[in-house]
DNA sequence: TTCGATTTTGAACGGCGTTCAAATATTGAA
DNA sequence: TTCAATATTTGAACGCCGTTCAAAATCGAA
C-alpha cells in the first residue's frame, strides 16, 4: 500500500520493457519482473492477473510506438501516394529489425490470443494507412496490403527469409506496395 | 537396447505429432512426450539432443506434408499461371486453417531460429514455387510474392486478421497474387 | 559365463506461471 | 489516540518445464 497503483503499474511495464529490450522476449518473468520492479510476484499477479497483461500492456505501448514511428515516416501530403506508402511500409520494416524483441512479444511469442480477439492496438496503424491511402482502396484490400508486407516483415525479422541479398527485404517491399496498389486500383 | 535407434525415432517423431495435432504445440513437452512414446526422458535426450530436435524433425515432416499438399492443389500446365498460383496460395492458406498447432510449430512457436540458419525445408516450397510461375521472375520477386501470401495466411491461422468478413483472406490472396504477377510481368 | 560397452533410467537442478494463507500497512470511527 | 476493519504485500508452495547425470540395466563378444 505505498504507491498508487497507476504509478507502481507503469513502473513495471517501463522495468518489463527494459527487461524485453535488454535481453530478449525470453527474459521476461514474473520473479524476475518482480526483482527488476522491487516488487513481490504477488504484487505483480494483484496488479495484472495474468502476466499476459503485462505482455498486452508492453504490446500496446509498443504498437503506439510503431504506429508514430511510421507517421513520422510519411513524407507527407505532396509526395506521391506510392511513395507514401513505400516509406512506410520500409518504416515497419526498419522497426522490426531494430526492435526485434518487442516485435517477436507483438507477432510470435507468448500470445494466448483468446481466439476471438483482434489486437486493438492495430488500429492506430490501420488508420494511419488509411490516411494515406485514401478513401478508394476497401478496406478488404488495404487490409491486404498491410498483411503481405507484414509477410515480409515478419520472416525478416526471424531471419527466415531465404537468399536474403543486401537490401532484399526493402525491395520486396516496394514491389508488392507498387504492384499492390496498382492492383487496387484496376481492381478495386 | 532394445529398438533400433531409427525406429524409436520415428515412433517418437508420430507420437510428437498425435500430441501437437490433438492438444496443441504447447502440449509437447518432454516429459508427455516421454510418457506417449514409452520411455524415459532420458532417453530422449539420446536420441534428440534437444526438445527443438523433436521441432525440427516434426517441422520437416509438416514442411513435406505441406509440399504435397499444395502440390496436389497445382491444377497443372494447361491452367493460366495465375491461376495456378492463386490455387497453391488457397491451398497455403487451407492448410494453415486446417492444421493451426503444427503451423505455429512451423511459424512462432518455440523456433529457438540459430540466427543464421533458414529452414532448409522451405526448398521443397520455393522450388514448386519456381516451377509453376516460370523462370522469369528473380528469386527474390517469387519469395517476395510468397511472403506476402504467407503475410495473410499466418495473420489468418493466428487470428490477427482484423475485419475478415466471409472469404476475406482468400479474396486478399487473389488480390496479392494477381496484383504481385503483373507486377512482376512488368517490372521484372 | 564373464566383462566391457552401450543404453536406459529416474532423481535432481533451477526456473517457470500461478495461488493463497498469513503478515503487514492503512484507514476511519470512537 | 486507540483500535477494529479493510486493503495490500509477501513469500512459500504447487505442479509444470527443459536439461543433466550417476547409477542401474542390458547387450555383444570372448
Amino acid at each position: 500500500m505505498r504507491k498508487p497503483h497507476k504509478e507502481l503499474k507503469a513502473e513495471i511495464l517501463a522495468e518489463a520493457g527494459r527487461l524485453v529490450d535488454g535481453e530478449g522476449a525470453r527474459a521476461l518473468s514474473a520473479r524476475r519482473l518482480a526483482a527488476a520492479a522491487g516488487c513481490s510476484v504477488g504484487t505483480l499477479y494483484n496488479l495484472f492477473e495474468h502476466l499476459d497483461g503485462v505482455v498486452r500492456g508492453l504490446n500496446r505501448e509498443t504498437m503506439l510506438r510503431l504506429a508514430e514511428t511510421l507517421a513520422s515516416a510519411d513524407p507527407g501530403d505532396a509526395a506521391p501516394r506510392t511513395d507514401r506508402l513505400e516509406a512506410l511500409g520500409r518504416a515497419y520494416l526498419a522497426y522490426g529489425l531494430a526492435h526485434p524483441a518487442r516485435w517477436e512479444l507483438l507477432f510470435r511469442y507468448r500470445l494466448e490470443t483468446p481466439p476471438e480477439a483482434v489486437p486493438g492496438e492495430l488500429s492506430a496503424l490501420l488508420s494511419l494507412l488509411r490516411r494515406v491511402a485514401g478513401p478508394e482502396p476497401s478496406d478488404e484490400a488495404l487490409i491486404a496490403l498491410w498483411a503481405a508486407v507484414h509477410g515480409i516483415v515478419e520472416l525478416a525479422v526471424a531471419r527466415r527469409l531465404p537468399n536474403a541479398a543486401e537490401g532484399a527485404e526493402g525491395r520486396m517491399i516496394a514491389l508488392v506496395i507498387e504492384a499492390g496498389i496498382r492492383g487496387i486500383a484496376e481492381a478495386g
